[in-house]
DNA sequence: AAAAATTTTGCAACCGGTTGCAAAGATAAA
DNA sequence: TTTATCTTTGCAACCGGTTGCAAAATTTTT
């Protein structure tokens, strides 16, 4: 287990030590390659004596694989992402692949983080975000690349994988948990109005609503995922009426909605009712319980990356994978209870 | 721009369309090496039109500098971090530094995921937490790759860079503040009792205190820093016999602490005062309005990736450097206002 | 025991870059 | 113009691995 300080043992080196070939020692690690019991053991203990470790980047070169992956995100401001983040990592890992992060909040460089992904050689890149920035599908379908968009919509785009829930549905659970509650007058908070996931969920909500032509509905949206906005947005409803029951496009901006309530001095559920989205780690919080639809985040993580090991694995061309998660609702405290 | 879509063109190739050697496309793509403004333009020509990008893994096999630097951390259900991360992954970048993260939260294979950063050849690595894993300074020492530990306390290695706070005196401040509030039974509620930072703060509290004998003083310590953990503790010093002013280990704690509070009854900060620890964004929402202690977030992970920054481009051999910030007090509404 | 089939091994070329060195070319000095 | 100096260029070796192929060693069959 004695080393040098600082340098490395090669491949070289240990072939020299246990008087064998490098390819016999390359062989030794290479899973499935053809060494004898005897010749294996002599590497293996010059090896573990010099403290040999392959060295994964120069493997790469020949093998064409080199077990990074690009995680692309932006939302570095919702909790929710925290527990993403720590998913994929898990799962990443557990698959033997290693996350490359990017982080797109600088918006700025978006493009030239693109290239570097591609400069870095990862085997696949998965974007954990509702909407896919421009222009990456084409850069990566360019590069041959697979893609992994988790949390996105099936879209045009027939090369890219797609795992998340059915928003539009999702919508409709939200809608009937609303009507259950008596409600005449409901609204949709939404998130950014342009996001396809803000849009399948108010589809869905208006979709069920329909049927019920006496119940009044409104429709805002938040600017982004934020307390803030929420707390604007709803300061802003009560001010022009407000209704009975809302379903808001995210737990955060729930609390921030349901912030500017209490600061109004309405009291939830009884006078004002609230149902998110998420279920973040905090929603459960003894001082928030939180009524809201779960996100099944662990399955569809678990999904992406089986995607994605999958299609790293397979030496068939992409065989594009779409799959959607159903959600459900978590009830807590911030809707009335019903039957 | 146009590409055989996914092989991706090398080094000989723009070479041979450009009519120039191998090491003259090299070059151009080197900085700092001598290329005649002819060929330059040449190979520029010719590599735009290939679509040519650099393949960094196989530079850094010459180079011996790869760009990944490993970012390791273990606290991933804490909301502070998702801001440490954010930070760190942008000011990474704006290094033209690549974080390879780890997530150290299956303790099962810590060691396995640390041998994977050496094999993926990392210039260095940021062990983000408070507590460095055991075995990891050594493991990377040998290896002779720069370490930096972000968040943790300067010790008795002298091969660590440490970029944090002074714990310390942070225990101070949170001491002073309590004071001024006239209280005279006070306490403080830790973290893990093994962390060191759990304990400097506890002996700056306690060192400021010692100077007030009327003062009395509790001493608990939560089992982690979660919001079930503070409130159950809370919970638990409720019926133990309540004092009139917390210093908490951590915001988290402190939200779980107080909500264990008001739903005994009591009101803040009229009744218990209570004082927190980090700043995390949610602190300062509307609904929560904690008064806190302040880490300088922003100012640590700018110290952490320039100290990097700084080990890596210097041929000096690791100049050891640790830096210490100043914490300061928030002022909201959990603790009464003095003066 | 010899021949055939199978397994193990080393050679050498290659992956996609970089770089020391000497030759060639350009520029400045004599 | 010739010589000295400086810059640019290509050759070839190397970074640390992998792998096709044929020779060598081993095992199986006859």
């Amino acid at each position: 287990m004695e080393e040098n300080r600082g340098k490395r043992p090669t491949l070289g080196e240990v072939a020299a030590l246990a008087g064998v070939s490098r390819s016999a020692v390359s062989r030794t690690f290479t899973k499935g390659a053809s060494v004898s019991p005897l010749t294996r053991s002599k590497v293996e203990e010059a090896a573990s004596q010099l403290g040999y470790r392959p060295n994964l980047l120069a493997r790469s070169l020949t093998t064409r694989k080199t077990g990074l992956v690009g995680l692309v995100a932006n939302n570095f401001h919702n909790p929710i992402f925290l527990e993403v983040f720590d998913l994929f990592t898990r799962e990443l890992q557990r698959e033997g692949l290693r996350p490359l992060i990017v982080n797109l909040t600088d918006e700025t460089d978006a493009l030239r983080s693109v290239q570097l992904l591609l400069e870095y050689q990862v085997d696949a890149v998965v974007v954990a975000s509702s909407t896919l920035p421009v222009g990456f599908a084409d850069t990566f379908a360019e590069a041959g690349l697979p893609i992994v968009h988790a949390f996105g919509r099936p879209g045009h785009r027939k090369d890219i994988n797609v795992v998340g829930i059915d928003n539009i549905e999702a919508g409709r659970l939200a809608a009937r948990r609303l009507i259950a509650c008596g409600y005449d007058r409901v609204g949709f908070l939404g998130g950014p109005e342009k996001a396809t996931s803000t849009r399948d969920r108010l589809e869905g909500f208006l979709n069920v609503l329909s049927d019920y032509p006496k119940i009044q509905t409104r429709i805002d949206f938040a600017g982004d995922y934020t307390f803030e906005s929420g707390f604007d947005e709803m300061a802003s409803i009560i001010l022009r009426g407000l209704g009975q029951g809302y379903f808001c496009a995210d737990d955060v901006i729930s609390i921030g909605a349901m912030s500017a309530l209490r600061r109004a001095g309405y009291r939830i559920p009884e006078q004002v009712g609230i149902i998110g989205f998420n279920d973040m780690e905090m929603a459960g919080w003894d001082n928030v319980r939180l009524t809201t639809i779960r996100q099944p985040l662990g399955a569809i993580i678990a999904e992406s990356v089986n995607c994605l090991g999958l299609i790293l694995s397979s030496e068939i061309s992409n065989p594009t994978r779409h799959k959607l998660f159903p959600c459900e609702v978590i009830d807590r405290d911030t809707l009335p209870l019903t039957n």
